[in-house]
DNA sequence: ATTAGGG
DNA sequence: CCCTAAT
């Protein structure tokens, strides 16, 4: 068997596309589909309109959504024309990303979106695309995303104002294009041209084009009511939706999920830009989900069973929440949720060794960041524009009366450099896969906003506009908004009850903190008290602490005879100081294992590693395998074995996790009937020679 | 320590 | 993944 080696490609500054639209312009609408139907979309988009005021917890807020049922069919989101039939098929969403039989290179097939929005400012819909693959695990996530979003929008807007919901979409084949190095067999499944340049690091090399950058010419409709706009009681209805984009798996990409989003906000919804109109189209499957709460949603259960559609208006809460904030002091909420642990809804992944340094792809390249994720300058009507501070200091309440508000058209985030690492012999269905992982995880990790403002890192958050000059229309040019891991939350601390298995991006905090910050970034300026520590997507086994560039690194050391495809950096002495082993409070039950599925390269490996060894020498097949999978077990490898056999039994339909290409099942089946049988034989007669499954 | 199989 | 019995 050939040895398999590893390549690391870097890549960095892949865009998270940030769309903009406003709804209602039928030129903009064409000219929004145009760009949409030009782009790829790629995976969930989560759709976030920051608002300008704070909506603050989604349950207190939200009154209990709506439920649209077919037999109901009642909404209080007035403006939207729904067709409860369309919106409340009984067919369940299909969940499985994976059209089985044409999907081997893609890594995600029809996507199954999840969509967010949050309300912003200026009817700014802010669409950030993220692969459905993330998920359920990763549906809070989304959350704090928006959480994070809204917590660094704040000096944008005063007030954020999360008001969101999820929805689904399917947004047609996965979008992630890689343009690798020299590799005309890109489109095979075979990473052979690849192999040839593992010696150059592809650094840039790997552009991720699963993302597309989307913006409207000009700004909101007058009659659109600016949802920012503290002065205007009744401009509150911020009505929240969960939209259907079209299932339909056969939708060519240029049809998908985006395009709809688009075209519907083109249909006039006089509840103004937050509102989200539901499509009529007839590939939603929407269907009703119940009075649970958007959070409830985070359970798998929910996500699986019930990813329909959901809409419900707030507005009570939210004028509550308005007159609140508008007398007497003014109050920010803000939420704790952020605080709490991620761990346990988090998605782990473990093939894909991600870090993400900060957002420091910024710092190089002014010019581009102005071309990708500048933003524009609109004048705003000053009635409608008043900025209210949350931070009432007093010179800020003095201007207040006076400002003028700054609108800023955000076109695309730039992302924190990621790195991947993969082995040469895995397809590129999988390199796309673990591209699409790796930017989950940092997405779904909690990022937080960097405001850029002439190359220049703005971390005041305190300031006013205006004291920093985003105010200046003539600096608005330079002003940039960059994605970064969102690890500010402190650390619990090491005696936590939770067990080193739920280390996840809080626990990594402190060993990230450890990296030599020129490993991070370009940017020195971000190495300040916000640690801009590298993400992994992978909270690997307590032996396995967070990758880093520095572990990267490092890795081009490591003997390239190592066969495991799942490809785990060394461990790091220091990181595991900091990660706490086994703490057994209760020596009596051990922390049950953190669960680790199976990536599909994983099991490539297993199924390589079986067909050549047989089914009872697992733990030959695990020092061929995974010798450096420290977390995966001889018996782990038989474990998944035998699921896989029973995997590779069922229908289709009835298989559940991340699907496994048909082929690798075929395999599995042929290997194992090869060698049950080649055991009985053995039984018979002991063979002269070991037997071999051709391959 | 491994393997096999049930839970 | 866990647990156990049997090698």
């Amino acid at each position: 068997m050939m040895l398999q080696k590893r390549l690391d490609y870097g890549f960095s500054g892949c865009q998270v596309p940030a769309m903009l639209y406003f709804p209602k312009s039928a030129k903009r609408k064409r000219s929004a589909r145009r760009k949409v139907e030009n782009k790829q979309l790629c995976a969930i988009d989560l759709l976030a309109t920051v608002a300008g005021e704070l909506l603050s917890e989604r349950e207190n807020c939200a009154p209990s959504p709506q439920c649209i049922d077919g037999a109901s069919g009642t909404t209080n989101t007035s403006k939207a024309s729904v067709k409860p039939d369309h919106l409340c098929q009984k067919e369940p969403l299909k969940t499985e990303p994976f059209d089985q039989h044409s999907c081997n290179d893609t890594v995600l097939g029809p996507e199954v979106a999840t969509k967010r929005q949050i309300s912003c400012g200026s009817t700014e819909h802010l669409h950030i695309l993220r692969p459905k693959d993330s998920g359920p695990a990763s549906l809070l996530d989304k959350y704090d995303i928006l959480d994070a979003i809204a917590r660094e929008s704040k000096t944008l807007n005063n007030r954020v104002d999360i008001s969101y919901s999820a929805a689904y979409a399917v947004a047609g084949r996965c979008g992630t294009e890689t343009n690798l190095p020299a590799s005309p067999e890109v489109e095979g499944d075979g990473l052979t041209g690849f192999q040839e340049s593992e010696n150059q690091m592809p650094g840039n090399g790997l552009d991720i084009n699963a993302v597309g950058i989307y913006g409207m010419e000009d700004s909101m409709d007058l009659d659109t009511k600016p949802p920012a706009l503290v002065s205007s009681d009744s401009s509150t209805e911020v009505p929240v939706c969960w939209n259907y984009l079209p299932s339909n798996s056969s939708l060519p990409k240029q049809e998908s999920g985006m395009e709809h989003v688009v075209d519907r906000d083109d249909d006039d919804n006089s509840s103004g830009c937050t509102h989200l109109s539901t499509i009529t189209n007839k590939a939603c499957r929407p269907r009703c989900i119940g009075n649970h709460r958007v959070r409830k949603l985070s359970t798998l259960k929910y996500w699986r069973a019930a990813p329909n559609i959901l809409k419900y208006s707030h507005i009570s809460d939210y004028d509550t929440e308005k007159k609140r904030s508008l007398h007497g002091k003014k109050i920010y909420y803000t939420r704790q949720r952020t605080q709490r642990s991620y761990c346990k809804r988090r998605k782990l992944f473990e093939r894909c060794l991600v870090s993400a340094s900060n957002g420091g792809m910024y710092s190089g390249d002014i010019p581009n960041l102005c071309e990708m994720g500048g933003i524009g300058t609109e004048a705003h009507d000053p009635r409608t524009a008043v900025l209210d501070t949350y931070d009432a200091s007093p010179s800020q309440a003095e201007q207040s009366s006076s400002y003028n508000s700054v609108k800023l058209r955000i076109k695309s985030f730039m992302v924190p450099e990621l790195f991947i690492e993969i082995p040469e012999t895995a397809t590129v269905g999988s390199l796309k896969q673990t591209v699409m992982e790796a930017v989950t995880a940092f997405l779904q990790g909690g990022m937080s906003i960097g405001v850029l403002l002439q190359g220049k890192k703005v971390r005041d958050d305190n300031k006013t506009l205006r004291q920093t000059g985003i105010s200046c229309s003539d600096k608005l040019d330079n002003l940039g908004f960059t994605l970064e891991p969102s690890l500010t939350q402190t650390p619990p601390p090491l005696t936590s009850l939770r067990g080193p298995h739920f280390l996840c991006l809080d626990d990594a905090v402190e060993p990230l903190a450890r990296i030599p910050p020129g490993a991070l970034s370009i940017d020195q300026e971000a190495t300040d008290s916000t640690p801009q520590a590298v993400l992994t997507s992978s909270p690997v086994s307590d032996h396995e602490p967070i990758h880093s560039p520095t572990d990267a690194s490092s890795l081009d050391q490591t003997p390239a005879d190592k066969l495991a495809l799942v490809a785990l950096p060394p461990v790091s002495i220091e990181a595991l100081a900091v990660v706490p082993l086994r703490k057994p409070r209760h020596p009596e039950h051990v922390q049950r294992r953190i669960r680790r599925p199976f990536s599909v390269a994983e099991v490539e490996a297993l199924v390589q590693a079986v067909e050549k060894l047989g089914t009872g020498r697992w733990r030959d097949v695990k020092l061929r395998a995974f010798d450096s999978a420290k977390h995966r077990t001889y018996v782990d490898l038989k474990d998944k074995w035998k699921t896989l056999v029973h995997t590779a039994r069922i229908s289709p339909q009835q298989r559940r996790g991340e699907p496994v290409p048909q082929e690798l099942l075929d395999r599995v089946l042929s290997a194992q009937a090869f060698w049950s049988q080649q055991q009985s034989k053995l039984h018979a007669k002991p063979p002269a020679a070991e037997p071999c499954l051709l391959l």
